[in-house]
DNA sequence: GCAATAAATGATATAATGTATCATTCGAAT
DNA sequence: ATTCGAATGATACATTATATCATTTATTGC
């Protein structure tokens, strides 16, 4: 779990707490905490993840339900991803820029060191997809598709292992 | 949940049995029970699913812990696949063929009924994925994919009722 | 500023899901 | 029949998630 440059972070956590207020919300301390953990690990956390890496940091406890409650809030405001497939979360890779989500995203979650990648899917990728469901008559609503393997870091350590 | 013929169900469990003798594993009675529970399923069940459907069709009460180690065992057989985005399981849509999932698989899951289709994927969408990830050297190993949208019965459904 | 109101959090209990472990039973092979 | 390993039963417990109500904190109108 590299660590995050604490200029970084403070800039995250600045665009998120405008994100959040052109939406009518509040990035509370709570949540800040919340989303500061998660945008300081490398990997997906899960919420029990997440709620010891809060309660190493501070005095006070926080109750595992108050993390449940943040982690939807910030799914709502799409500051986090929740990965279905291991039922756990990351934060967005967009807090920074203007991104809104348009296209369909793609979670490349490396096996090797559980890093996630987050990328936009490409024009041929969705149109692919699309064609498929279409010619046994589904309609796609997925936005977000969780595809695993091993990341270039990991492919080269394994090469000079060998 | 639409019932399944039961000469249907039948011929599945027979095929389900050889196919388990050629690996030298047995489809024990137990093993039986929580498979047919699964083919004779329009939809996903989770392992708690499962454990209620068995115990309502028998007298000896199944314990929890058989059934997740029965789903392990099954979906080692390839009789059952695991959804990860839903942790639920469904009987293989190829018991009855000689499929042996060279290609990648889609399951399409309806967010109106709950139903799911496997399908094979296109030529054009595994390649298309497989691209997509080599231009961020990324490695793919998912042989899965999760797909949500809505069946063709479902938006004619829909349809009728507007 | 201050009361009224709504939002957020705290606290507690409990439900739901999953795993570890050891005892027992069952089947196949000698 | 005996032995051995696979499968199941039984129990305890760990983990994850939700329901509910009390309390605190912010915001709004006055």
């Amino acid at each position: 779990m590299p660590i995050v440059k604490q200029s970084k972070l403070d800039s995250l956590l600045r665009a998120a707490e405008v994100s959040c207020a052109e939406n009518g919300a509040r990035l509370t301390q709570r949540r800040r905490q919340v989303l500061s953990a998660l945008m300081q690990s490398s990997s997906p956390l899960s919420a029990y993840e997440v709620l010891d890496l809060c309660n190493r940091s501070t005095t006070s406890a926080m109750p595992a339900m108050s993390v449940y409650r943040i982690l939807d809030f910030l799914e709502q405001q799409l500051l986090v991803h929740r990965l279905s497939s291991s039922n756990k979360y990351v934060s967005c890779a967009h807090i920074a820029c203007d991104h809104k989500h348009f296209q369909k995203t793609h979670f490349l979650l490396c096996e090797g060191c559980s890093s996630v990648e987050e990328v936009d899917a490409t024009q041929e990728a969705s149109d692919a997809l699309e064609q498929m469901a279409k010619t046994v008559g589904f309609k796609l609503t997925t936005q977000q598709f969780e595809l695993s393997g091993i990341c270039t870091t990991c492919q080269n350590s394994a090469g000079r292992r060998l």
